[in-house]
RNA sequence: GCCAAUGUAGCUCAGUGGUAGAGCAACGGUUUCGUAAACCGUAGGUCGUCGGUUCAAUCCCGACCAUUGGCUCCA
């Protein structure tokens, strides 16, 4: 189904995810590398020693991942970290023992007759306790392909291969950690409990593994954001997955809007505004409601309309009766008053459904507003409120637009996956003819903010549709679907990009191109995206007015190259570790003097005030702090450029330059200095 | 939303069934120094929230909230 270009030496080859493991084919199996191997190896291991635990564990996958493996197990015993020090002791002596992986061919029949004698995924049989997830794996064999067994020990499993030789020639191993996962990615099947892994050829290997993990830790955007005072998550009082920028990291927020800003200008964009909420109206004409209601906040309710006469007298009637319930309540307990209380109360319940009915008969349901999960419907309209012409297009209208989604609780994660977002939306009206220049002007102008960043590790990834979802998942329009696909595939193809191509991942409304990059802990995240829509400009009737005087639909792309500033920025934290270049850096420059001398003092002052004149991010540390301090100090908030100012700088009209992790720079005239910071800004220098 | 782990001062972390400590940061003072951390002092915590067990809970138990690692989903 993944159709692959030539992957670039700098892009990653497209990898099932753990999330979705493919079926590999035999071909894979034999492209499995030795640590690949080892891993998987190590997973069979794991079940064997699971096994010796907990007899009647029943296993479904365990392949080897990105960074290790898995294997998925159905077990009443909920395995917790605490049991992973049982399981490696198992483990190890599996491979103390250094049985033989052993392969066995078997036929479909003989399978089956061990599946259901519970011996495949187990140490011996199991007598009423089927393999059933080794049933379901089965069946997933095409005919005619080779079924085979591998063996280690007692241990015997469904499985193609490849192994290593022993289970000795797993050299180092550990347990991770432990998920949950649904049997075959389906959230409506079993749950199972993942038990994640790793190994190495050596210890060696994996020590430098976990190494490498905190490394990486170390660049995490949460940790840096803390450090930084870039960002911080108020859940108790805004809310979990609404972040609140601070004034360091309003200042890379500005600084991308800006580069946007100017971007787009040139490429011919004109800026929009629009507000955060809409009427239901809006999402359901968009055809937003029935596909992405779960990610919306719910409706804020409205009553707008008032009742008739009829309903408001018929509610005066239901309080006077409950009014004189109460009295009745009040007052005593005889067997009459109890009667006349019964009837208040039969009388109120009455009136109360018939005020429900002619509500419902009148139309009242309350107005409903929408945060909004996107910006295009509100686009539409601002194309909607005046008449075009085919002069006018292509029509392009670009926002930092404020988004809502309610994401799952267990989904947000830091910057990159938040429920209040900043979109760098933008909108192109264009007709059929212009389409494949414009689509080529959005790619190209994705790859000139990557440049500017120095983005080198992404993956374009082309998301299609799938005949089976037209009218469920996406918009019923088979031929438009093939249309607009062999357009973008042309555009891409012609252009030379290099992109994986996945099947059933579009936009509801059109196909659409992806940009992965991955964070620190190498999690994987679309930084990008650039989406064809051929649906939902026709369902809110826009048209332009074409040369032959007739009305037509224009053709919508949607484009976010900087994503969002949440996710971009998380992303950029990790990617310069929090080391900024020049015209991003939250602190630019701080002027530092050598001690709190007047003379020096008054030889810096200037040049800080020439600076910000420029509005240069400029401070200064004054202070009889020690100096040594001062600089430690200025490290440690990753100023860009520090300014030393001492009597030999003063004497010789200089400044000595020090750079965030650059070190010293020696010293040079002041006038210098000054214009190659500016030009740095301005130019934007990596 | 599901499974698991975690929640102690602004940050990094100790700690105990008898109502809490360290380092850094902050604040006050001393210190006058050429490229990553001077010294002394002060202040700072309902030990995530709520309930339960107990004479006594930060510690044991439960629920909830949040975060983290995964699953599902996604910019």
């Amino acid at each position: 189904m993944a159709e692959e270009n030539e992957q670039q030496p700098n892009q990653l080859p497209a990898q099932p995810t753990a999330a979705n493991p493919e079926r590999k084919t035999l071909d894979d199996r034999a492209k499995m590398t030795e640590l690949e191997r080892i891993r998987h190896s190590c997973a069979h291991v794991m079940a064997t020693a699971i096994l010796r635990l907990w007899p009647d564990a029943q296993f479904a996958a365990g392949p080897p991942v990105e960074n290790g493996f898995y294997y998925d197990v159905d077990l009443k015993h909920r395995i917790s970290p605490e049991d992973f020090e049982k399981i490696e002791a198992e483990m190890k002596k599996e491979i103390k023992a250094n049985n033989v992986f052993e392969k066995i061919v078997v036929t479909r029949e003989q399978a089956m007759k061990d599946s259901e004698s519970g011996r495949l995924g187990g140490l011996a049989e199991r007598p009423g306790n089927v393999s059933k997830f080794k049933i379901g794996n089965l069946e997933a064999i095409p005919e005619g392909e080779p079924i085979s067994y591998f063996k280690n020990g007692d241990f015997i499993d469904l499985c193609a291969g490849p192994h290593v030789m022993r289970t000795g020639n797993i050299g180092a191993f550990k347990l991770t950690s432990v998920a949950a996962a649904y049997y075959k990615g389906d959230e409506r099947g079993p749950q199972l409990q993942r038990i994640y892994g790793t190994a190495f050829k050596n210890k060696t290997a994996l020590d430098e593994y976990f190494k490498m993990l905190e490394e990486a830790k170390r660049r995490d955007h949460r940790k840096i954001g803390a450090e930084m005072g870039l960002f911080a998550i108020d859940t108790e009082f805004v809310g979990p997955g609404m972040p609140l920028w601070l004034p360091k990291g309003t200042v890379l927020v500005e600084e991308l809007e800006k580069l946007a800003k100017e971007t787009e200008f040139a490429a011919g964009y004109v800026r929009v505004r629009t507000p955060h909420l809409a009427r239901e109206k809006m999402y359901q004409t968009s055809g937003h409601l029935p596909y992405y209601a779960d990610s919306m906040f719910p409706p804020i309710e409205l009553q707008e309309r008032e009742a008739s006469d009829k309903i408001k007298k018929l509610e005066e009637q239901s309080s006077q009766a409950e009014q004189r319930f109460a009295e009745v309540v009040a007052k005593g307990d005889s067997k009459e008053e109890f009667f006349k209380g019964q009837d208040f109360m039969q009388q109120q319940h009455r009136l109360k459904k018939e005020i429900e009915e002619l509500r419902k008969a009148e139309g009242l349901t309350p107005e409903r507003y929408y945060l909004k999960a996107m910006n295009c419907p509100h686009h539409h309209r601002i194309f909607a409120a005046e008449p075009h012409s085919y002069r006018d297009l292509p029509l392009r209208l670009a926002e930092y637009g404020t988004c809502y989604r309610y994401e799952q609780s267990g989904e947000l994660f830091g910057l990159m996956r938040v429920r209040s977002l900043n979109m760098n939306d933008a909108h192109i009206y264009c007709t059929e003819e212009q389409f494949a220049d414009e689509f080529r002007a959005v790619n190209d102008m994705y790859l000139k903010y990557f440049k500017i960043f120095g983005l080198e590790k992404y993956q374009m990834r082309f998301s299609t549709h799938a005949a089976e979802g037209l009218g469920k998942k996406y918009v019923n329009e088979p031929e438009l679907w093939k249309k607009t696909e062999d357009m973008v595939r042309k555009v891409l193809i012609e252009s030379g990009i290099n992109y994986v191509e996945v099947a059933n991942e579009a936009a509801f409304y059109g196909p659409k191109i992806d940009v992965q990059v991955w964070s620190a802990i190498g999690r994987e995240f679309t930084i990008a995206t650039n989406q064809v829509d051929f649906a939902v400009p026709a369902k809110f009737g826009l048209t332009y007015r074409d040369k032959d005087n007739s009305n037509k639909t224009p053709l919508c792309i949607h484009r976010a190259p900087l994503g969002t500033h949440e996710r971009f920025i998380g992303f950029l934290i990790e990617h310069y570790a929090g080391n900024f270049p020049l015209w991003l850096a939250p602190d630019q420059v701080r002027v530092i003097t050598l001690n709190d001398d007047e003379a020096l003092i008054n030889y810096a002052k200037p040049i800080v005030a020439e600076l910000r004149a420029n509005m240069v991010r400029v401070d200064a540390d004054f202070s009889a702090t020690p100096f040594k301090a001062k600089i430690s100090n200025a490290e440690q908030l990753r100023v860009h450029t520090m300014l030393v100012i001492g009597g030999r700088d003063m004497e010789a009209g200089a400044v000595s330059v020090r750079l965030h992790h650059g070190g010293p720079q020696g010293a040079k005239p002041k006038a210098e200095v000054v214009a190659d910071i500016l030009a740095g800004i301005k130019e934007r220098r990596a």
